[in-house]
Order: structure tokens, then C-alpha cells, then sequence
DNA sequence: ATAGATGCAAACCCTTTGCACATTA
DNA sequence: TAATGTGCAAAGGGTTTGCATCTAT
């Protein structure tokens, strides 16, 4: 968050050191200004900058998607920075006035069910639950202004902890495979992938250590990504149906399922984001799921030819079995 | 819609046949108005009631409950009517500035769930889908106004709508579980069920029938209620367990759970709408389901005790299994 | 009689605009 | 210089408020 090497602004027509200054003022400002509170903080460093031009750059900034305009229902808009920080939902204590942000892969998902029910093409969510926040409730008059300065960095530690349970719930699924397998060809396979979610697990314990090291309250900090489908999930039930009647293929196909629902959902919500260490965290994850996913598969046909191979060698049988209709 | 039957009117500290005026005019009025809609509206009729009256009677509105008070964005308010509309959800047009509202039992499950992860306590949750509608995507100018008349038909349609699923979806479990049920006093209380989800849902076909002759185009309007993690979807699962290795105890406690997950999801969302036709299919389908449930139970407790006198019979054994740690 | 409701117009607040002037390409 | 950006003040729109005047209890 330091002094941000400027990403080319989106062209204006012509410079303006004033709207440079104003566009500087603003993304160096984590939170929700007004137009006013901008206003303000512009006119206590360099003065003769109208409020007229405040507003214009705003509107500019969000034309040009530096900024986004949000509506908290004051009667005024606020504005908050767009750059390395993903598109989020907010909690509004009508009470202090303060927000706190959250990011949902639910909510977003079925929005886009509901749309498409209708045939809407959505541009923008927003989802906003107003109510009283835990220190208002408390009588804690304190309070203070948003806390939502850290929120790239408590993006950062979701998204490692999402990737840090599913690599523990995919461990978990290899370790169970590896003793299951039959053949120690198979085995062999399960072995090294649990050696490498081990070792990637430890590389994102390592990160997620560092990223604590260098921000400690982080830890404390209420949970900011919430996807209750989530990938961990899949690795958990890909467990559970490793009982002890599964040979070496049924795991591998399972093994596929899980890696490969993982991948997508990694890459998907990763996609969506603004780019910021998060968006980077899901992406590499992705990546691995599916590095993973395509060893399977390459297990997984060697696995079938050896067996086509070994059945060729046997008296012949039908080839495949046809599925039950219905 | 009709005349309405004014159910006392929440207590102003004293009358006023002028308020009553704006009130009867804004309850008779669906869609979203504004402040100065309604008080154009309030000017057609009666004359010499001045905006700041319409001003205050819209606050006092909302104070009290009659009037929801909501922001697209516009730069100004407007305001719904509460009475018999359930709360829901918003798709918004900023093409035709038209708005579609819908309803989904997941969303507010999840704002629990982030709410409470943050010891927020909710009071209303604004969810608005921007975008551009169907028909501004196609080009059709036209457009007119809000269609959402007829929410709370819709709304009842959806509910019957899946009142009905969760029936068919009972039938087919119950019909499968007699075919499964090995003991022939199992048997009969499953075709006893069967028989009764055939009977309710012959109901609930007669009185969508009904709903949708009372209003033809109903049925191609889209979809309201989004719950996608319908009850219906229980008692499909709950047949996908019944494989042929299940006893009809087993049967019976699968059958339990649907019931009570049916009862308490009914239950669940039919006590957060406001009063409606819709609320009541909801409330109503709950209770059924309690009933179905309670009648497992008996069931259940019957065969159990018939078991049990049973082994009385026979050499004593282990009276429970011990489930394994971890 | 008295607290509460109303109309009117003025005040407020946030935001946009017109216009003369300053900057930038 | 020609096109843009800017400051100021004024205008704009939505909403609230002060105050004298009604009205219900």
C-alpha cells in the first residue's frame, strides 16, 4: 500500500496537476469519502481547488473504474478506491455509521442465477445489510472511523486460509487414498501427490506466517471472504467416499473430481477479482489444482491402458458396461 | 387487493383525516413511488395538502411500518408499500429505470451467517442487482412501468409452485419406501403417506389452477422465489437413500428427516414474509409437514417397541452399539 | 385548553452547471 | 490557438424546518 508506482491514470483529454493531486489525495485514502470529506482533505494541503472540480474528477475516477461510487442511503454518495481491492459487500451500522466489508462467492453466483432466469445482464451488486454492529450493541461508544484500511490485507488471509484448509483436506484425501490402494503402482501416485500438497502446504503456512509477521493484528481481525461451497468441501467428501471397496481407479477418478472442482472454483472467483495479492493467491492455487488434476488424468489413462493391456492378455469380455437407462 | 379492510392503522398521537387521505392513496398504489409521486397523486384528488405533509406522512410511514423506504440510486427515495408484499430483493434497470423484484431464502441464510460471524445484528438487507433488463437488451423501447402488480400473485404462485415440488417429491419417496419396506405393517404406513401427499397435492394442483385461471398470465411471468436449496431437494436424496439393503427402520428415520427438514424450511421462511396468500401456502404446506412427521415418529416409536418386545423374546443381546471414537 | 398536525415558504444539503478565466497540447 | 480543465457562484433537485394556523381530544 505504499507509495503505489501509479498504473498509467485512463487517459484524460489533458493533464491536470489539479486533478492529479485530487486523484493522488484519494487513492492514498482507504475508507468511504464523501465528496466533501475529499473536499476537506484536498483543501488542507494545496488550496484554489473548487469543489466543483472535486466532483468532476469523481465523477471522472469512476468512469475511468479508479473509483466506485457507493450509496450507503445517507443522501450523499460516497466513494471508495477500486484499484487492488475486489468488489465487496457491505455491513452498515446505522447507528455509528461505520461499514465493514465482506466478499461472498454465494452471493455471487446466485445472482447470476437469478438474472439469467430473467435474462438481466448484470453490471453491478450490491448488497448492503444495514443493522447495529457488535460494539454499538455493546454500549462501546468508542468505535472510531471504518477499519476497513487492512481489507486488501484480510483478503490476502482468506484466500490463504481457503487454499491452506483445501491443500489439508486434499493431504487428507491422499493420505486415505495412499492406504487404500491396491496396487502399488496407484499407491505410489497418492504418495507423491500427498508429498505435494505437504509441500505446498507448508509453502502457504510459510506466506500466511509471513503476511501475520508483517500485519499482527490481522489474526484477530472477523472473517472478510465467505464462500460456504467451498473447494475444502469437495476434498472432504472425495474422502468420505474412499471406503474401503474402492480400487485404485475409482480413487483416481475421485482424486480428478475433487482437483478438478477445485481448479474451477479457484480460477473462477480469482478472475473476478481486482488485482491485489488475493486475486494472485486464488490464481496460483488454481494453477496447482490443476497440475494436479492433469497428473491424475495422466495416472488415471495409464492406469486403463495398463488394464486394457491385462484384459487383452485374458480371455475377452465385453469392453465396457453399458449404464442402465433410467 | 381490494378495498382493504384497514387493519388499524398504527397509532398517530392524534387523527387526521388528511394523513388517512395520503395513507388510503399510497396503499392503493403498487410500485415504487416517490415523495413527489405520491404527492402529485395526493394533488389530483384532495386538494390543500402541501408536500411537507406528504413529507412527514411518508416518515411516519415508514416509522411505523405501513411504508418500506427504498434507494436505487436515483438521488432521491422512494417507497413500497409493506402491507401483504413480502420483502424481497431488487433487479434494476438503469437503461428503463424499471425494477423487477424477486426472493431468495439463500441470501438471507447467508447474511445470517456473515452477520453473525461478525456479532452484526441485522435489521434490513438491501440487495440490488443493476443492469440492463430483457427487453432494453432487445431493443424494445416500450417497457411501460413496473409489472410488480402482481408480486404477491407470483408470490403465491412460487410458493404453490414449490409447495407442489416438495409434494411430488414426498410421493415418489413414499411410493419408493413401500416398495422397499420388507415388514407389512411398514409397508402400510408408507402407502397410508403416499396416499396422503396424493391427496394434498391433488389440493394444491386445484388451487394453483384456480390462482392461475383468477389470473391467466401468471404463469408465464418469471420466477419469484428463488430457493435453491429447496426442500424438495430433500426427499430427493432421501429416495436416492432408500437402496434395497435399507430396512424400513432406516426408511422410517430417512423419512423423519425429510419431514422435519421440509416442516422447518417451510416454517422457517413462511414466518418472515408479510402477511400474504403466499405466507399462508407456506405456513400451511409446514404444517402438513409436522404432521407427516409426526405420524414417522409414532411409526417409528411402534416398531421400535415392537422390536424391542421382540428380543425380550430372544436371547438377550448388547441393547446398543457403541459408535467408535473419532 | 392544549398537544399535535398542517401549509407555506424558506432553509438545507448535496450536486450540477454557466461562464469567464487558466492550462495544456 | 484551440480544446480542455477550473473556480466561483448560482441554480437545481430532493428533503427538512420554523412558524403561524388549524384541529382533534
Amino acid at each position: 500500500m505504499g507509495g503505489s508506482p501509479r498504473p498509467a491514470l485512463p487517459a484524460a483529454r489533458k493533464h491536470s496537476s489539479k486533478r492529479d493531486y485530487i486523484v493522488d489525495i484519494f487513492r492514498h485514502h482507504e475508507g468511504h469519502l464523501s465528496a466533501d470529506d475529499l473536499f476537506d482533505l484536498v483543501r488542507q494541503g494545496k488550496t484554489g481547488i473548487g469543489r466543483a472540480t472535486v466532483y468532476r474528477t469523481l465523477q471522472w475516477m469512476v468512469e475511468t473504474g479508479l473509483a466506485r461510487k457507493v450509496d450507503f442511503g445517507e443522501g450523499r454518495a460516497r466513494f471508495e478506491a477500486s484499484e487492488r481491492r475486489p468488489r465487496h459487500f457491505h455491513l452498515i451500522c446505522d447507528r455509528c455509521h461505520r461499514s465493514f466489508e465482506f466478499l461472498s462467492s454465494d452471493v455471487e453466483s446466485f445472482v447470476d442465477e437469478v438474472a439469467s432466469a430473467r435474462g438481466f445482464a448484470p453490471t453491478q451488486t450490491v448488497v448492503q445489510v444495514h443493522g447495529t454492529c457488535d460494539e454499538c450493541q455493546k454500549g462501546v461508544g468508542a468505535g472510531a472511523t471504518d477499519d476497513n484500511a487492512t481489507t486488501a490485507f484480510l483478503f490476502a488471509r482468506d484466500a490463504l486460509r481457503m487454499a491452506i484448509a483445501t491443500e489439508r483436506s486434499g493431504l487428507e484425501f491422499y493420505t486415505c487414498a495412499t492406504r487404500i490402494a491396491s496396487d502399488p503402482r496407484g499407491r505410489r501416485v497418492f504418495e507423491k501427490l500427498a508429498g505435494e500438497e505437504r509441500t505446498h502446504l507448508a509453502t502457504l503456512q510459510a506466506r500466511y506466517k509471513e503476511l501475520i509477521k508483517s500485519n499482527p493484528d490481522l489474526e484477530s481481525r472477523p472473517a472478510f471472504l465467505f464462500f460456504k461451497g467451498a473447494a475444502s468441501g469437495l476434498f472432504a467428501s472425495g474422502a468420505q467416499q474412499l471406503t474401503p471397496g474402492v480400487d485404485d481407479e475409482q480413487a483416481l477418478r475421485i482424486g480428478m473430481k475433487c482437483e478438478r472442482g477445485s481448479h474451477l472454483f479457484f480460477k473462477r472467483y480469482g478472475s473476478r477479482f481486482e488485482e491485489s495479492e488475493g486475486k494472485r493467491i486464488f490464481l496460483e492455487f488454481a494453477a496447482e489444482e490443476r497440475d494436479h488434476f492433469e497428473l491424475l488424468v495422466r495416472e488415471y489413462r495409464a492406469l486403463r491402458a495398463r488394464r486394457a493391456a491385462h484384459r487383452r492378455r485374458t480371455p475377452p469380455r465385453r469392453h465396457a458396461v453399458a449404464r442402465r437407462a433410467r
